[in-house]
DNA sequence: ATGCCTTACGTTATACGTAATTATT
DNA sequence: AATAATTACGTATAACGTAAGGCAT
């Protein structure tokens, strides 16, 4: 049987033209190319090339035989990365979360629980988060929705409630509680990579505008140094009383969440062991 | 890049279960098959097997792998094989025909006129002949359907008449002309590989019994020794009257034939040097 | 005790590079 | 003169076989 190396030199030459510039493509001399060709003519029983004295092109024979090696190139780089990807699959957990917060306890935790499994994370929708755990593409997905499936383990995590942070001189500051329609209109600061939080803030404020930023740290100074409203969680610890800014806690059902954990039964022996936040 | 052989030998350790049934049949030394499986897993960047001291297994990467190798060394003996077969291709001509008497004319037609081409023949119906030149499966066929085609040359080949050989104590031996008709109901010597005059045959004769006889020679041995009739061309020379046999001309138009030569208009510059026969 | 796999080591075979040759541009 | 391919020849490297060792059935 012919070798793999000998398609790579026969589309080496395809692609650089002559033996010489191939080889030298391929870190090899001319005349160790110029032989392995002709080993390769003598492998599969056929010419491949028209030679003149100083000139060599591929005849039909190797028009037709590029066409396969292309194939079985691919087909053996297929091989070595999915081989890799697969084996590095099985020593990463990759989570999906509608939300930020939990997703950020949940990565730690799994991490102290399986050290010698690196763990990826992101946000995704809701129906991708499902896709993906359909698909397997993750281990477990973070959800607000509480649903009973075959093959499934749904279980609670832990619940978010949401905080306006509001600095003293605000007309809102000394309320008791407030609702988000009572911030309608109000240009809002908010972390742009709140998942579906965003969704519901839309909905419940079609008139304010949102000052979303991407990096927590530019965030964090943005919130000391205006005046504007920006919402707080009991999942993550502050310090905006520090920064004199007051919490008031929002009325609004839709801001008290509970999350769960989803993966396949499979998994259970392994993420069983996740305990519940709070 | 790791090497086909390797793929080989991985196809071969699970086809015989242990390294050294593999290598035995691989004609290598069991030290030599493990190091070359410890050179693909390292080339792989990934474990294939499960190694206990005195064993091995295929772990779940190895199985995974072997789906791989199986079609890459499916797609390596395809590319061989194919390349074979395109360069054979280019040097045979395949001669597709519906009756054998100008076949016989053509096949060594074309000999001497490619001697360095071989020729293949063999008779087809006349749909399956059509069939052939449209997927390039024959070069060239032989039909009695004079039709003009884009991208193909129909000419004139030869003419065939068929006569009845009698012997002379046969009570229709002494007429001047008879048609198929006039032999219904007798039974009839004919050589099996006549192609569309079987059909006419059974058509015109539909109460004959035929004695088919597929050895030409055996055919001749046959109608010497018997009294039944048989049948003669113009196109291949007998010698029915030194056995005491008499030829009597057939009156039907199904019997009087013109053959034409059909081909790709490309063959024209080669094809085009064929002699029609009469 | 036999079968099976790995490691170690000396050897060989195969593919390599250099150099020389020929031809084309 | 420069570029390109083949052939010839000595060399080096990579894979081989033999031998030795360990483990399991």
């Amino acid at each position: 049987m012919f070798e793999l190396i000998q398609l790579e030199q026969l589309l080496a030459i395809d692609k650089y033209g002559t033996l010489s510039k191939a080889a030298q493509e391929l870190n090899l001399s001319q005349p160790a190319l110029s032989r392995s060709m002709q080993r390769l003519e003598e492998e599969l029983g056929v010419t491949l090339f028209d030679r003149q004295k100083n000139k060599i092109t591929f005849n039909e024979n190797g028009i037709l035989a590029l066409d396969y090696a292309k194939k079985i190139m691919f087909a053996s780089k297929e091989m070595k990365d999915s081989l890799q990807a697969f084996v590095k699959s099985k020593s990463t957990i990759s989570i999906g979360s509608c939300a930020p917060a939990p997703m950020w306890i949940l990565t730690p935790q799994l991490s102290r629980l399986f050290p010698d499994m690196s763990v990826q994370s992101e946000m995704k929708s809701f129906e991708e988060l499902e896709k993906g755990l359909e698909e397997n593409n993750y281990q477990i997905i973070i959800t607000t929705k509480n649903v009973n499936q075959p093959g499934m383990i749904c279980k609670k995590y832990c619940e978010e409630n949401l905080y306006v942070s509001l600095p003293p001189a605000h007309p809102l500051a000394l309320r008791k509680s407030i609702s988000l329609s009572d911030l309608d209109g109000q240009s809002i600061l908010l972390f742009s990579q709140v998942g579906f939080w965003f969704d519901i803030c839309k909905e419940k404020m079609p008139n304010s505008f949102f000052l979303a930023q991407d990096n927590i740290s530019a965030l964090d100074e943005l919130r000391k140094a205006s005046a504007l409203p920006t919402f707080a969680t009991n999942l993550t610890k502050n310090n905006y009383e520090q920064e004199n800014r007051g919490l008031v806690p929002l009325t609004d059902s839709e801001v008290h969440v509970t999350f769960y954990l989803k993966y396949r039964k499979s998994y259970e022996k392994q993420f069983g062991k996740i305990k519940a936040f709070n």
